[in-house]
DNA sequence: GTCTATAGTCTGATAGAC
DNA sequence: GTCTATCAGACTATAGAC
């Protein structure tokens, strides 16, 4: 049983812990800074978590459901270009609010996912590969644009998440102004360009892509 | 005068510091690693270099020039949507030719552009602003669907770079395939159907994005 | 130019008083 | 539970022989 004080502390913990990870990745992060963070003594950090590595892995494992949700959430009896536009605005209201959390997850992978690889070739990839297959059904039944399902979902992961990884780029480049100023509108104008079905008359300029076959069982 | 050996041993250094820095971020690196992946001891290492801090920074002095020259490239008195088109099939070139580098400008992105600050807010800025400009007359001019440039050039650089920084995770996710199959032809599709101005009849279905206005002038 | 040896610093983690 | 003090190891960088 835990008291008041120490899931007080461990919240602490964390908290400063994600700003020191997420700016500055694993190895450029230290103990002394996240204690320093965090208002406790260093050896205070290493009474509530063994390890440098144990705090990472706490905000990791925290991390991951939310990492997942969104792309659960999409509804296979919904309107499919509804679904996909819905799933794409949770993701880029994720990197409104969870930006520490994007680019914790961006320093993982960037440094070739030693600590994400089981999750990301278990759970996410079988959720995505279902995600594709149902993607895949939706372009066969012409209730979408003609698309590869796994390039249309890397591409959400990447214009989303790309807001808050790469925050300091844009603030610059923009002066004062917000980053994500603008950006719900353009995503919102791109993919509906995108998946729009080509209507009855009129067709789509765009080549049909080359491979949905891989995904069209099931 | 530098002598053949020198510039092969300096040639050797970074490259080796290319592989360390891109994989593990400037503090992750050590001296001991690069030197180990050059072949040459770690004293060696700083006869060439001053310190850890002067390789790094070489390896983006490098860098910075190839990152301005696709956007540089671009041709005012091109055809627009040819013009983007070949702007975004150059980046995803480099990410494809260069995926090291990108994850070494991600990196530093990621930690708060803490070198590459003023890169960003003066040279890469200006020329981003004039690029922005030419997009919006373009736009103006009806020769490109309405969109706001800057978003445009951010999801250019976002979904041709994911390729090379989150390689890892397409990898673990794909398999064995080749992380970027069927990038070429999708991201062909999605800007065609993004930036074909909408013919005659049958209007685009997207609202036109709110502020193209700021980068009307010039 | 290249090496061995090492100085000096930083960092993760532990010991032990209170 | 929290602290001061400190250890052991890793790290950048330098000294000095060859």
């Amino acid at each position: 049983m835990s008291t008041r004080i120490q899931r007080r502390n461990r919240g602490l913990i964390l908290e400063a812990a994600l700003d020191v990870f997420s700016s500055r990745g694993f190895r450029g992060a230290t103990l002394d800074e996240i204690a320093r963070a965090a208002g406790l003594s260093k050896p205070n950090l290493l009474y509530y978590f063994d390890s440098k590595e144990a705090i990472h892995r706490a905000l990791l494992d925290d991390l991951l459901e939310t990492w997942l949700e969104p792309l659960r959430t999409i509804d296979p009896q919904g309107d499919p270009q509804a679904e996909i536009m819905a799933y794409m605005r949770r993701k880029l209201q994720m990197a409104r609010d969870f930006p520490r959390e994007s680019r914790l997850f961006a320093n993982e992978i960037l440094q070739g996912a030693p600590r994400l690889g089981d999750f990301i070739a278990g759970e996410l990839r079988t959720l995505v590969e279902d995600r594709c297959q149902l993607i895949a059904r939706w372009v066969a039944q012409g209730r979408l644009a003609p698309i590869d399902p796994l390039h249309l979902v890397l591409s959400i992961w990447s214009l989303t998440q790309h807001y808050a990884d790469f925050d300091a780029q844009i603030r610059l480049i923009r002066g004062g102004t917000d980053p994500m100023a603008g950006a719900d509108s353009f995503l919102d104008t791109l993919y509906t360009r995108l998946l729009s079905p080509p209507a009855a008359v009129g067709g789509d300029p765009a080549a049909p892509p080359s491979s949905c076959a891989k995904y069209s069982g099931g």
